[in-house]
RNA sequence: GCGGCUGUAGCUCAGUUGGAUAGAGUGUUUGGCUACGAACCAAAAGGUCGGGGGUUCGAAUCCCUUCAGCCGUACCA
């Protein structure tokens, strides 16, 4: 058993049950009563290590107070040879278990058995799961919201795969539609404005202004000169768009290298239209009745759909009847499909033709409208996109200067590039800090404190205990002390509160993977580094290595090296580098 | 209108199946290296968990209601 919390976990509540047996067996409790108690990790050591509520779960069932329920189970314990060496009763009727040293030996054989593999879990059981993200716009440079979501899907994907799931990471490239049209029509203007004269050649309201597009047309004349201003308009903006796209999709692909994101596939919204496989899943929600016309318009069905999958959810008729739902147009009057048909042609690929599993998409939490839609318009396809398609929703990232709100936008140019950022602080540093808060919180970017934060990043923190431990086994071998294997360590002799607790979080870790891959919720790696990282340092503090008694030297060099052995996972995980100096 | 997210210490945020005296970082105050790395540690102070009601042995957590902030509600993507 590698996840020893589980497994104490498990033995509390075997122990609890057979005491039970025994007591009832003995008349002294009713017997065939089944009691749902829950088995709790105490806040309060002080209340033991594990705490079970079974005695106040069962008082209704078996006639009798908790205290006096809790006072026979406790007398028909059996505890020895189990991981436990004490029993008591608190509070209202919890029974309060305190671990001994064999468990805490057997956290350090874990670690030692698995080595780079400890703290990985079994939930995914293989299944494929594609987690889609950052998916920027290519018609400009990345911005601060991408490199979050580039941080959470990437570091997201590796929880995944720790637990289980056999995951690919995709970039869906959004290079069809009105805004490459824009795009286009962008570069086109400003080319024609070098040609021409800016006041000869108006650029359009709805353009884009930023530089990068004045670039792109520099670059276009520095290579064809004025060669492409005779040729028919359409022909020329066809050629402009994909000279944009040619260059900025490989720059979006070198900035996301530099944080250390690299993808399985590229994935283009335009191969989606060119085999006609949008055509062909519109022409199949038609086949399946959920589409109308209207104004010359193809039209999905949404009202319908999105109402039947509130019913299967568990809302009642009254409270879908009340909201204000609408339709969704597929293909336009003038014969384009729509983005939103593009998007279920997309997902029914990665559900029916490429078969995953689960699929998992990093989203702006300003998209939150299209979350149900999406699903209920695959549902409709068979699909069951209400549970095979998880969206998280990502608040976006608050660029802070000085303290004060910097307004971005693209349109205006204004964006703060990723690109830039990456001159001034590591991808370390970043790849910390975008992953520090939970996708559902929103997240302040101080511009001038990131690029002095250094010893203020918690990312620091984590690295130097890495760093600390490292550097004391290599100062200890220099004198003669090797680290032990977990066999030859006496897991009595680290009986401090300082060093009890610092196994005891190392043994957490199984289970803080599994939490942050079902909650899809990485940034619980981050809390909890931190967390063990300050566990070791106090640890560290209080209780010395060097110059103890052999066998104590021994039992707290493995402990050290167990921690930096979980550090360095864990940091893996987010990948971020475990230093073995600073 | 309808809907989504958020509301916890001065500030930034944790808080797993409801559990015992609600936590951490930061900031403030005060201590700790001739000792394995002080990028560290310890102590103090700091709270009507936005407000109100309900469910029960027990609620920051579940239900209802209400207030505030952000966002969405396109033949845009």
């Amino acid at each position: 058993m590698s996840n020893m919390i589980q497994a104490a976990r498990q033995q509390v509540d075997q122990l609890t049950r057979a005491a039970y047996e025994k007591a009832a067996a003995a008349g002294l409790l009713p017997a065939g009563a089944e009691v749902k108690a829950t088995i709790e990790i105490p806040k309060d050591t002080a209340h033991g290590d594990y705490a079970s509520s079974f005695a106040m779960a069962g008082a209704k069932a078996l006639h009798m107070a908790p205290r006096q329920i809790a006072q026979i189970i406790a007398d028909h314990l059996e505890l020895e040879g189990s991981f436990f060496q004490k029993v008591e009763i608190a509070g209202p009727g919890f029974l309060n278990f305190t671990l001994g040293p064999r468990w805490f030996g057997e956290v350090l054989s874990a670690v030692e058995a698995q080595g780079a593999d400890y703290g990985a879990g079994t939930e995914g059981g293989g299944r494929r799961v594609m987690v889609e993200f950052v998916s920027a716009n290519p018609t400009g440079p990345m911005h601060m919201g991408n490199a979050r979501g580039g941080v959470l899907g990437d570091t997201l994907a590796n929880v995944l795969k720790r637990d289980g799931w056999d995951t690919w990471k995709e970039f869906y490239v959004n290079d069809a539609g009105n805004q490459i049209h824009k795009f286009a029509v962008s570069i086109n203007a400003r080319y024609m404005q070098l040609l021409l004269g800016e006041e000869n050649f108006p650029f359009p309201e709805e353009g884009y202004h930023g530089e990068d597009i004045k670039e792109l047309a520099r670059a276009i004349y520095d290579q064809h000169g004025e060669s492409w201003r005779d040729l028919p308009e359409e022909e020329r903006l066809e050629k402009m768009g994909q000279y944009g796209l040619s260059v900025n999709i490989p720059k979006m692909e070198e900035d996301l290298k530099k944080y250390r994101i690299v993808y399985d596939q590229w994935f283009y919204e335009s191969s989606l239209h060119e085999s006609g496989y949008v055509a062909q899943t519109v022409d199949k929600l038609t086949q399946l009745g959920w589409t109308y016309e209207k104004d010359g318009a193809l039209w999905l069905n949404t009202t319908a759909l999105l109402k039947q999958k509130y019913l299967n959810e568990g809302k009642t008729q009254e409270q879908v009847d009340k909201l204000d739902l609408k339709d969704d147009v597929l293909r336009r009057a003038n014969g384009y499909y729509t983005y939103f048909a593009a998007d279920i042609a997309y997902h029914r690929n990665k559900l029916e033709v490429r078969g995953f599993d689960l699929v998992i998409n990093i989203w702006g939490a300003d998209h939150h409208g299209h979350v149900a839609r999406l699903q209920a318009a695959l549902d409709g396809l068979g699909l069951d996109g209400s549970h095979r398609l998880v969206i998280v929703l990502m608040h976006l990232v608050n660029l802070l200067q000085d303290g004060k709100p910097v307004r971005m936008s693209k349109r205006s140019g204004k964006a703060i590039a990723l690109h830039d950022l990456l001159d001034e602080i590591s991808a370390d540093a970043a790849r910390y800090f975008f992953n520090s808060r939970a996708a559902s919180s929103p997240l302040d970017f101080d511009l001038d404190l990131a690029v002095r934060e250094d010893s203020e990043n918690p990312v620091y923190y984590v690295q130097y205990a890495h760093a600390r431990i490292c550097s004391l086994i290599a100062r200890l071998a220099q004198e003669g002390a090797a680290v032990p294997t977990a066999a030859g360590v006496d897991a009595a002799l680290l009986s401090s509160p300082e060093e009890l607790a610092l196994i005891k979080a190392l043994a957490q870790f199984p289970e803080e993977i599994h939490l942050a891959a079902r909650d899809y919720d990485p940034s619980r790696i981050n809390r909890y580094l931190v967390s063990l990282a300050g566990d070791f340092h106090r640890f560290y503090n209080a209780c010395r290595i060097k110059g103890e008694e052999p066998a104590l030297l021994s039992a707290r060099l493995k402990l050290a090296d167990t921690v930096r052995s979980v550090l360095a996972n864990g940091l893996a995980l987010l990948g971020v580098s475990a230093p073995e100096k600073m």
